[in-house]
DNA sequence: ATGGTAGCCCTGCTA
């Protein structure tokens, strides 16, 4: 079995490549993000003509996450991470989206844009993050198979950046973000994608600016966490940094997760 | 503090 997280910045104009990918891919669960489109534009039958079930949560004008479940592997149940919204309620603003997937508790998560360490957005995006936690615990308890997979807009490490010093005080690195970061393993989950692509100057996004991609300036801000009961079935994982190449690319990499048996 | 590119809500906003 094999599953996969992809920001593909806007399924309706990615939609070609994302077909290509997923054909010569041959994933059995894709967690997109930043599909960029309401349900009623999303393109379902395209997906599903591929053999997917697919489950999606277009939640503002240029987010939304989705989960795709090939056709066998169980019904795909649509269930919404509780966080505080952006706003006052009732405004309910989820950016994760859960569905059940071969036994497995599978969470596509789309984490807040803090903007920069002094915007409200970065309280925000905080608070979501606690709130998220506080889920990410209950799906992994009892030694249930979960995974929390997606653009998680925080690089943990130092090395998950092309260079510290360019990100000082920047958003995506602060010790407030990684702490928070921290908190969803602290839930009981594990990256299961770093021991098989280490670093440094192993990237999952690279900014359309500036040259980014071919001047290897990257960050690796999407990451697959699971519980213990789906991180010991883990026997490999890549990051598909060919599919960031050329025209018409996501600014994201997708991340492909090999599961045993 | 800016600019670089991409995608949408499209001459402005978000990433």
């Amino acid at each position: 079995m094999r599953i996969a997280t992809w920001n593909v910045n806007s399924i309706r104009s990615r939609i070609d490549r994302v077909e290509a990918w997923l054909q010569r891919s041959d994933v059995d669960v894709l967690a997109i993000q930043e599909t960029k489109a309401t349900d009623a534009q999303f393109p379902f039958e395209r997906l599903q003509a591929l053999g997917y079930e697919v489950a999606h949560h277009g939640f503002n004008h240029w987010n939304g996450v989705a989960i795709l479940s090939r056709v066998g592997l169980g019904a795909v149940t649509p269930a919404f991470a509780g966080a505080p919204a952006w706003g006052e309620p009732p405004v309910v603003e989820a950016r994760a989206l859960s569905a059940t997937c071969g036994g497995i508790h599978v969470t596509s998560v789309y984490v807040p844009n803090g903007r920069n360490i002094r915007d409200p957005h970065m309280e925000y995006k905080l608070s979501w993050l606690e709130a998220l936690g506080a889920q990410a615990r209950r799906w992994a308890a009892d030694g249930q198979q979960a995974v929390i997979m997606g653009d998680w807009n925080i690089a943990p490490q130092d090395d998950d950046v092309w260079s510290m010093s360019y990100y000082l005080d920047k958003s995506h690195v602060s010790p407030g973000e990684r702490a928070a970061f921290q908190g969803i393993l602290d839930a009981g989950y594990v990256d299961v994608v770093r021991p098989h692509t280490p670093g440094p100057g192993t990237y999952t996004y690279w900014d359309y600016t500036m040259l980014a991609f071919q001047k290897r300036r990257g960050m690796r801000i999407d990451f697959v966490l699971g519980s213990p009961a789906f991180a010991e079935r883990v026997s490999g994982a890549a990051i598909d940094r060919e599919e960031r190449k050329g025209k018409g690319a996501s600014d994201h990499a997708p991340v492909v997760v090999q599961l045993e048996a």
